[in-house]
DNA sequence: CTTAGCACTCCCGCGCCGGGAGTGCTAAAT
DNA sequence: ATTTAGCACTCCCGGCGCGGGAGTGCTAAG
């Protein structure tokens, strides 16, 4: 037995192990590994030292007479310290600024990293959302419709525009509603949406008896309007490329994919996934079963968060096989959250 | 060699054939064919017919010594003459009427009924979006934003909001935005957008010089905001239940799953597909290569029309294996298609 | 501690074989 | 003339055994 602290050497070996099986997808025996580590060593002593690594719960066998394959602890070891991740591509660094810098948009933005983050993995590329908290509320209008009905369009900050339909206890003229608006604009114009919301109800509650039509109305239908907010319409993410999953090998049973999938439909699971990854303000991996989800078995998950004004807002990353080639996907993964981070901030 | 009609017996061994193989996907062979099929005949009078229908054309073996599977000809005189179709289940129904009709909003109901056909049909469904020709142009709105952009708000008919970014040749101000707002409200609305920028372009080249400056910031704006409609957007399809066809054998060629789930992503194709199926105006179905798409080998597509006013407006339906439950599935998208039409009327 | 040698294990592809299912043909029966 | 029984034949499929190859662990020598 040796110290649980691996010698040099065994790194080493591990190192090229991990490379090895990663770029040809099969068990490496003591005779190859012997040739590809630089280290001359006889295959009988690189056998010993795989006996050690097994015995560490790095590697193993699939069975008695096939090469080691990697554990998901040796991955671990290899991601966090000995992998040297190489330089991104130029061409690739090109087409992420053009597609992503370029557009003027926030909204294309964020659908081109997902999608050039697939292309460039091959792999399945996810984005979440970017949370959008101090949302100041700009202008409202309300127009009435049939039934009972008002349309009510919120716009915040510089060009969100949300728009619900509103059911309210009977029909108002346009007018009336016209003159709410223009109430509610010139009072809470510019304000935070929770600051209007909760002066919103202190209005409502004081002045109950002596509010006159006018108020009445405006605060009636503006409390709707402002209700609550669409509970999980931010909350949501973006998913490119997930037939790109589909070439794997190891992605071969049917019913595993399918439930994968599923999940990326649902989008409930990796979304909380990408949620932890918020809190860690570097690359994030999480190797196969180390994500806690059981869909997820067999995959790796890289990501990295992106940030408005220094504030992280959002993660992005990719999702594949464990088997995937770390040292190329980290600096894309990376590089992709430098570049939108750069894309989305806010003009001048 | 007998008549290419076939008499009553070889459509009631074939439709017999059918049903079998759909129920459980092997070849039939003359003896089990003869048992099931309510005619008292040998096994070797069976195997005559069996004989003259796969030189018409209608059923193969794929080798020697299997039993026969119908062919898409066999399939096709199948639901075009021989099929009956079941009633549709009474809680299948009660739920469509809920989920489709309940729902008030609109878009709400076309998802649900794509999702409802997915499930209902352990299957693919998918919807196309409804071609809105007539939208009237209700109200617009400027909001000036900052380095010489506006957003322009539009609202069509009752409740449909867009809204775009323009960017213009000079800073407006927000009051000169206003009153550019209120001509054009004032001029146009409740009119055809169609009929908008047609007026629209006529005034401007007209009174090219006698334009005050209001009416010239007006119709600079304007022409702008309503240019082109946005070409793709409403030629979207939604789809629903996609992984549902992972479960199916005769989908496990993964490459072949791949590039259709690409199709569904890509939309294109299959928005092509259910745009033929507008103009039939009842179910249509294309049975395996006959919808003219190389991915959709091995698939069938189930559609019906649905409709505003007496209008078809759009295609639902349902892809999945061509050996499906034609008998299940086909009141199930009619009666779909019907109650997605109710829904949609307008109101009162 | 490293290494050569060696016996051993296990997978994998291959060919073989026998059973089962179903066919087509022929000749007899209706 | 159609239907049917009988029969030989074909083909798939699963199981089996076999040999080769790859890789291991152990032992003993360097």
């Amino acid at each position: 037995m040796i110290s649980s602290a691996l010698n040099p050497r065994a790194q080493q070996l591990l190192k090229t192990l991990v490379e090895s099986y990663i770029h040809d997808g099969q068990p490496v025996g003591s005779r190859t590994l012997a040739r590809t580590s630089k280290l001359e060593l006889s295959p009988a002593t690189v056998r010993n030292v795989m006996s050690d690594l097994e015995e560490l719960g790095y590697i193993h066998a699939p069975h008695t007479s096939a090469g080691r394959i990697p554990t998901v602890q040796g991955y671990r070891l290899f991601v966090d310290s000995l992998l040297t991740v190489k330089k991104i591509r130029q061409n690739e660094l090109l087409t992420l600024e053009a597609h992503i810098q370029g557009t003027g948009d926030a909204d294309r933005a964020l659908t081109q990293a997902s999608s050039l983050l697939s292309e460039f993995t091959a792999m399945a590329g996810v984005i979440s959302l970017p949370k959008r908290e101090s949302r100041a509320l700009r202008q409202i209008e309300f127009l009435p419709l049939s039934n009972q009905r008002v349309l009510a369009i919120l716009i915040f900050n510089e060009k969100e525009v949300q728009n619900r339909v509103l059911q309210t206890e009977r029909d108002y003229s346009e007018s009336e509603l016209q003159e709410a608006a223009n109430y509610l604009n010139a009072t809470f114009a510019g304000k935070e949406l929770s600051e209007v919301r909760r002066s919103l109800l202190k209005e409502m509650e004081s002045d109950k008896e002596n509010l006159d039509r006018l108020m009445s109305t405006a605060l009636a239908i503006a409390s709707q309007a402002l209700a609550d907010e669409e509970p999980e319409d931010n909350e949501d993410i973006l998913v490119a490329g997930q037939t790109n999953l589909m070439t794997y090998s190891e992605m071969a049973d049917m019913e595993k994919l399918r439930q994968l999938f599923e999940a990326f439909g649902q989008k409930r699971d990796i979304l909380h996934l990408l949620d932890r990854c918020m809190s860690a303000d570097g690359i994030q991996i999480y190797i196969g079963e180390e994500s806690g989800h059981e869909v997820l078995d067999g995959c790796s998950v890289v990501t990295a968060p992106y940030k408005v004004e220094d504030e992280v807002v959002g993660v992005l990353g990719v999702i594949g096989p464990t088997r995937m080639a770390y040292d190329r996907v980290i600096p894309i993964v990376d590089v992709t959250a430098q570049i939108l981070s750069a894309a989305l901030k806010p003009q001048q």
